[in-house]
DNA sequence: AACTATTTATAAGA
DNA sequence: TTCTTATAAATAGTT
């Protein structure tokens, strides 16, 4: 719209594209904001990118439950210390297979009885599926979010350790040291860092990280 | 935005924030159909006035299945007439009863296990979930349009009906016409329309008519 | 619904 | 991605 006045058309040179598509929704999104601010509206806003990324947003203002049971993923993950990348690889527990198998089954029927319903009914399932997506959307930033933070964690532990061995090696007591390598030095590091800055809630479908 | 900076918050005349809604309301949309353009993205906005109209967009060329079964949509409507208003009340078929049980069921389960799951798991579920979210807001949108072109459709019918008595009124047949009333002139007119321009569709949801 | 003075959004370039 | 800037668009207040 400004240096020159763009052809309403699909972009095709790719990177120029998902530029104007980053641009664009961050434009989109604070519009809607704005309209829901000032006018008191209710607007639900979902941008599949051709990636197929979602970005959604929302001014109903639901679902602030759950922020626990964070604390018991990092002692899981020290069992793992092995394993080279992130972990991405399945997991099957049984549970997963019951919401797998839930999740099919529901969203068979939905495809073939959704001509069935009236508005009404219609928007209340589209709230409670909405809902639900946000959880798995939550929990699935969640995910990151302690994969990140569990990796710093593990970098900050296994730099103080080196630290400590320098320190021990100059002091010439490196022998001893290495041989009974019991490392007593855990204090506030050892324990995984908590922070959750929140906000901008959308996240990427298919890369790891956010930023 | 112009003559003076507006402060973001609630407007507080209510004939200006009308205004502003439609202005802005426009705006948005016309922003969501150019971003769909231009960066072949899939885009669902919905806004809902707080007088209680909805405005919904979606370019979602996805799901050209079932866009059938409409027709049946409007023989039923046929025999509701006499009904003032549009059918807002729930007609809870028993498809519809084991939607919203699955449906529980599958909130209930996520919400108590969801953090079990693997990233992998996650962003399948989210795939999935995503996608019966989709289906059921442009389930929602076809019922809107659904209403609306019955709408037409059925004032289109009257309109023509009435200048067919007319005109048999002007050539003095009015008694006959009136009491053998079966009228032949069903054409194209006769067929509920199909039409589905989609875009900046407004309904009203207490009153029939947005325009 | 039209008109503009301004503010915003943003395409291109860096 | 982020910033800068020239220009196109959107729009608040007015008529």
């Amino acid at each position: 719209m400004t240096r020159k006045k763009l052809e309403m058309k699909k972009i095709d040179n790719a990177a120029a594209r998902q530029v104007t598509f980053s641009k664009r929704k961050r434009g989109l999104f604070k519009k809607a904001e704005e309209l829901s601010t000032l006018c008191d509206a209710d607007i639900a806003l979902m941008v599949f990118s051709n990636t197929g990324k979602l970005y959604h947003y929302s001014n109903s203002n639901s679902n602030v439950e759950q922020l626990i049971k964070r604390h018991s993923l990092y002692s899981e993950k020290l069992d793992k210390l092995n394993q080279p990348s992130l972990d991405l690889q399945v997991e099957s527990s049984s549970c997963a297979k019951q919401i797998a198998e839930k999740k099919h089954e529901l969203s068979q029927i939905m495809g073939e009885e959704l001509q069935e319903l009236d508005l009404q009914q219609l928007k209340q399932l589209e709230k409670l599926i909405s809902s639900a997506l946000r959880r798995v959307t939550y929990a699935k930033g969640e995910k990151f979010l302690n994969e990140i933070n569990f990796l710093k964690w593990k970098r900050a532990r296994l730099k103080e350790e080196n630290k400590k061995l320098k320190q021990m090696a100059r002091t010439s007591r490196v022998q001893t040291a290495l041989e009974s390598s019991a490392p007593d030095h855990c204090s506030s590091s050892a324990d995984p860092p908590q922070d959750h800055d929140s906000s901008d809630t959308s996240l990427k479908l298919g890369l790891p990280f956010p930023n």
